[in-house]
DNA sequence: TCTAATGTCTATAGCGACTATAGAGTCAAG
DNA sequence: CTTGACTCTATAGTCGCTATAGACATTAGA
């Protein structure tokens, strides 16, 4: 299998298949006479491995880590637990982090909704309005702080 | 204000100010007879509001725009609506997988718990048991998916 | 007043995880 | 036998910083 094929099958890219040759998550497969790289289904599976690691948003070298642990399944593993801990945990970090922001987008957005015609923006109006303005968060209010207000 | 002052008052390092200028965010502010940079309150509020925008992960080409509608306010505001609008939906997806990928790294932990002594681990366990293996979300399968099965 | 520490300046290089480009070689179909 | 698609290597660019080097400015203490 050429490396067209497993980009094809993988749905990585040829230049990204390469690139993690180069960092040293996939070993240099055997050449073609042309010089072509040769891939099997074990390389293949490998590199399913990490695109599904990084799916998961894990950094190539954690993956890599991961990767040798899946060479010698018989290492201690007490590290890999640690390692899932620690994402799960920045996991949980990040949703609650973006369902504010979420909110305080939203929030943003019902201020300047229904398209525009030219003069007077929803968003800038609000903001010179002191009463509707200091009835929005805290946030927003910075978020276009330096107006009149 | 000198920019250290700055970089304390928002809490931005110095040299990523000096790289927002850079950029085109913040204007290049008047000189000192040393040649140091001298910022005024708007150019507080206003790297305020960039810094904002990066909490809401926002490119800084967007903010860039951002910032150019904040000085020119009669502008035409339609696309600011619509580039929330965008912004939430990429954030709703985010939050998404996060959950998703949240469970599965969950699943995967849960296998792998209570440390271990050296021979047998538990995730390669659990994979090698068909039973137990093919109960496990097919994520998860492929995950560690080469292993006997 | 001198000196040492701190702050600021510019320019450049590095990070991670790719992505794009250039220029060459290889292969299969018409 | 040529055209076009594929592959090769090497290098540079992307984004949003961060780190480093080496020089100049300012400030506090002796």
């Amino acid at each position: 299998m050429k490396i067209g094929e497993l980009a094809e099958k993988t749905g990585c890219k040829v230049v990204t298949i390469r690139y993690y040759e180069k960092k040293g998550l996939l070993t240099r497969p055997p050449r073609s006479k042309g010089n072509y790289r040769l891939y099997n289904e074990a390389d293949l599976e490998r590199l399913e491995f990490i695109l599904h690691c990084r799916k998961h948003e894990m950094q190539l070298d954690e993956i890599k880590k991961l990767l040798e642990f899946r060479d010698h399944p018989q290492r201690d593993c007490t590290w890999v637990s640690e390692l899932l801990s620690s994402q799960i945990e920045d996991i949980n970090a990040k949703i609650h982090s973006l369902q504010q922001l979420k909110k305080q987008l939203k929030n943003l957005r019902s201020r300047c909704d229904g398209g525009h015609d030219g003069e007077t923006c929803a968003i800038m109006q609000g903001l010179d309005d002191k009463e509707s303005c200091c009835a929005v968060e805290d946030d927003l209010l910075k978020l276009l702080g330096s107006h009149k207000h």
